[in-house]
DNA sequence: CGGTCCCTCTACCATGTGGTAGGTATTTAT
DNA sequence: ATAAATACCTACCACATGGTAGAGGGACCG
């Protein structure tokens, strides 16, 4: 891996975990083990090196989304594992989805901007899908699919974060460990439970 | 309202706005328009600005919410409302929910063992009208409550934290500017269609 | 009047941080 | 061989920032 790729890692992984401006450039520098001014060698600003580390996550998610996507054209049931998929992969991404809600935070008004240009035309074809999926009575007429799309990409991505934070709410108990699984689970489930049209429960309604 | 006060504000959205550290002591008090060494005579270190930020949203939230969420005692369909005001409850509270949502990023094990302690029991008592639901047969028997309770307040900050930048995703179209109704209409529906058992719509199913 | 809280200020400091200047090896091109 | 580009360094600087020291001035109390 090249260095501008290794600073580039180590960048998103502490601003991740600290943010930007939590972030020292030494700290960036120290975890490649170059000093710092070497760092400025290959992006001349911090306010370069975060626009890189924007890019590359950008980057990494217009070529790996689809594919996880596609990896699904089961033809009948995609929307189904289209959204598993979804979840793993924000799930296994940790760091990037971290940085990218700081990065919402931090700078909405940039970031949208980005995403609609670079990652919406990917989640419209989803918006399409879904779309599709509501003519054949598969899915809930009702559903704004536009909506429901953007929320769950974001529900995601919001999980994933605050995973550390929910084990310790629930963390009382022994089961702390598998909270992260049953949130997943559940947002699983519900995301379903909202986007298809469900037969009718054999519950025990009168 | 009490300089005390004052700074706690202050410090409560520009904190909400740019981070902890990306907000220097300066700047809050140039908002309350005292020195920099006046807001240290109030409040001793920048850390222990930050906790009382923390301690006062805890405050507030604490004796906001119960009276939010008992204000839809009807006994019946309360817990239909009682979502409708978890939702209104955060966005009406912009600046809060904003630095809470840093807060988790920062340092979750903090902010876990506070909600934990001073939280989590207001919301276990939903958890248990939702477990109540299900013997009524009115929710899904196979819901998780703990789960989804947390998930759904978390969802809930998530999507107010986000307008800003779903904004500007979907803002290519005039739409844009009741896209956050959209999403929260959206969300409250999907909401309900995850936690109640639904009767089979009447759709055009063969 | 004198004391003593409460609040705010001026003056100052130590440190951390982003960034510049310029040097030095090593490789590559001519 | 020589020039030039690459990659990394030491030395340094300007400035922002968190925090300290201590003084001044009201208000209230004896």
């Amino acid at each position: 891996m090249s260095r501008s790729d290794q600073i580039i890692q180590a960048a998103t992984e502490l601003f991740a975990l600290n943010g930007y401006s939590g972030t020292p450039l030494q700290a960036v520098a120290d975890r490649v083990q170059i000093t710092k001014q070497s760092l400025l060698y290959y992006f001349s600003s911090k306010e370069l090196l975060r626009q890189a580390v924007v890019k590359s996550i950008v980057d990494h998610w217009q070529k790996s989304l689809p594919k996880a996507l596609l990896s699904t054209r089961s033809g009948e049931k995609m929307l189904d594992r289209t959204l598993d998929v979804l979840i793993e992969f924000f799930t296994q991404d940790g760091h990037r989805a971290n940085f990218i809600l700081r990065e919402a935070l931090d700078r909405p008004g940039e970031l949208g901007t980005t995403l609609r240009e670079h990652l919406w035309p990917l989640l419209s074809f989803v918006t399409d899908y879904v779309e599709a999926g509501k003519k054949k009575g598969e899915v809930r007429r009702d559903l704004d699919a536009e909506a429901f799309v953007v929320r769950t990409a974001s529900a995601a991505i919001n999980i994933v974060a605050m995973a550390p934070v929910f084990r310790v709410v629930i963390g009382g108990k022994e089961e702390a460990k598998n909270f992260f699984d049953r949130q997943i689970e559940e947002f699983s489930m519900a995301t379903k439970a909202a986007l298809f049209n469900r037969q009718a429960t054999p519950s025990s309604n009168p």
